[in-house]
DNA sequence: ATGAAAGCGCTAACAC
DNA sequence: GTGTTAGCGCTTTCAT
């Protein structure tokens, strides 16, 4: 860290660095931006310069000059209760971790308010990217929640600003921008056919209501694993909300009705409502009945005896999201496409018995 | 939101505005930043005109000419495998939440790298904030994990950075920072007396090695409440790493030589640990054997048959923490102080059985 | 290969 | 109350 300017004194300026290394201040911005128009000798001198007064360009400066701001927006959706923890935090990290060697920095987007007639403040997603936009404070969004068929992504399609979507655009395939997704499919096809090598032929499904498209996408791995081995999935689909407490009424009457020796979940969440209810039978996951789940949560990774469970690949998701943005942000002509991830399983005493 | 200026069209700037308004720049500038300045006719027309026009200022042009830039850094450590999930992700919310209120938008830090002589790239923290610090590009920092004993806050301290400690000072009692923490001893003791409240006498801790002084300070929450008793606690006192594996070892060392009819750990991760030798050795958590844990994670709150835990005020936090901002980068002469928050108990099936 | 001039959009000081 | 002037620190032509 060498030098401490402390406070009050200033930072140092390009003009600081020039008259250190005897040059212009162009050449100083040269040396930073260009350094190939200087010669070896001179850059030498100005790159001294700047390690000596531990210079670093004044980003407000910058980005006032070049209209940029190299920030990307991230919105933070509120931590659900009550629920097998999301990996969101995995995924901030890891774009955090990416962005940061691309050279951006990750800003959390708190929602905007919009007042209503009765004045009444509504948190309003959109208002906080439209804020951040006019004010020319971020390049482009992050923008994580998708599946809620948000009207954010279209949104911010319309108007034009940069943004990769970590989440399909399910409702519009004929969207044109960039995304990135985790195979949730393949994800539950790997738990269904784990289950089936380890000799399991009723392998039930504890999923989302119809209405969610990743729900169904998961479902769909499911049966056609199932369906590939020639297993019938009459009578073994079941499907609730993203809730411990009405998850595990649909569980336990799962069980009796559906009598699966086996069950794959939408999320790890109701995985854990399969768990309250063998709990409560003083039944032993991974003997009585095998369950999966699907996030890999920290909550997988720590209840007895583990819960095996599908992990999507966050921190690759982050490097493909951190990609597009380049590619979406930088100079040459760029065709957004998609990107689909899969998922890979661990394996833990709820499906392996130890 | 009205107007869609798209892409290609640049946002309105405060001369646009003049223009529609028929007035000056600075007087367009002068009714955003000092209302009172203007008669009441002429604010009304200006304001109309921004809204017209959906004028926002421009931020890096703000940033430039008042040599702030409204923004907090925050960083965020990796997120740890196999631990019941950190309440970090409700504090990041929370924070994101408080400090748009306040005007001030959450920027997260990645590491820097410091290139070792061998020529590998180690992480470092303090580049981190070092280079947001240098670049001008952070107003102040919000540190979180003070916990570890580490360096960042002595180097902030000693660079004149403005930032807020979300945790104490340990090792420093001298220390002038502003800081906001959760009050541990005051969580223990409350989990210990809905403990002894139940009946329960041997009432035995689980908790970090003698090092952290977090943990130490969770430990006299036990003891004291223990002690106001007359409760013995010989014999009672264990300690473990935070991880799944070792504390699983002596979780069931110490349930077999200290005999305790009820256990509180210092964490959830250890009161996880401390279920899965229940679970091994076939005891039901609540009925053979209460646990309370510390955090509130997704994790206690999904676990059958749902884990009592102290829950950190996060909200509060993010909020105290917030204030303390405003003060520090405030005009007015500020203080800082440091804000001690009591947690309170989720109370679950692991102690009350349903 | 290096230097001079211009200006990004805003606000603070001052004049009217 | 309102307008004029200057300049924050940087990068981008354009000369040299």
């Amino acid at each position: 860290m060498g030098i401490d300017p402390g406070q009050g004194t200033l930072p140092p300026t390009l003009a600081d660095v020039a008259e250190r290394a005897g040059v212009s201040r162009q050449t100083v911005s040269n040396a930073i931006n260009n350094p190939s128009l200087l010669r070896a000798d001179t850059l030498d001198r100005v790159r001294r310069a700047i390690v000596d007064l531990g210079y670093l360009p004044n980003r407000a400066a910058r980005n006032l000059r070049t209209g940029t701001s190299r920030l990307v927006g991230l919105r933070v959706p509120p931590v659900p209760e009550s629920t097998a923890n999301s990996t969101m935090d995995r995924f901030v990290h890891a774009l955090v971790e990416a962005s940061g060697l691309a050279g951006y920095h990750v800003l959390l987007v708190a929602d905007g308010y919009t007042e209503a007639a009765d004045g009444t403040r509504m948190p309003d997603p959109i208002k906080g990217y439209d804020d951040l936009l006019r004010s020319t404070a971020v390049d482009a969004f992050v923008v994580t929640d998708t599946y809620l068929g948000n009207p954010q992504t279209t949104w911010l399609a319309e108007r034009r600003a940069p943004f990769v979507a970590f989440g399909r655009p399910w409702d519009d395939p004929a969207a044109r921008h960039a995304w990135v997704d985790v195979d949730g499919a393949a994800g539950t096809r790997l738990a269904t056919e784990h289950l089936m090598d380890r000799g399991h032929q009723r392998v039930a499904w504890l999923g989302w209501p119809a209405g969610s498209r990743i729900g169904q996408d998961r479902r769909t791995g499911w049966e056609r694993a199932m369906l590939a081995r020639r297993c019938d999935t009459g009578g073994l689909a079941w499907t609730t909300e993203d809730s411990l407490e009405p998850a595990r009424r649909v569980a336990a009457t799962m069980l009796d009705v559906a009598r699966p020796s086996a069950v794959v979940c939408a999320s790890d969440t109701l995985a854990m409502a399969v768990l309250h209810v063998l709990a409560e039978r003083g039944l032993r996951p991974g003997h009585d009945l095998a369950v999966v789940g699907f996030d890999d949560s920290a909550t997988a990774q720590t209840v007895p005896p583990g819960l095996t469970s599908v992990r999507p690949p966050m921190d690759r998701a982050a490097v493909a999201v951190v990609d597009a943005l380049r590619g979406l942000l930088g100079a040459e002509q760029f065709t957004p496409t998609g990107v689909l991830l899969t998922p890979t399983l661990s394996v833990r005493g709820s499906t392996v018995p130890s």
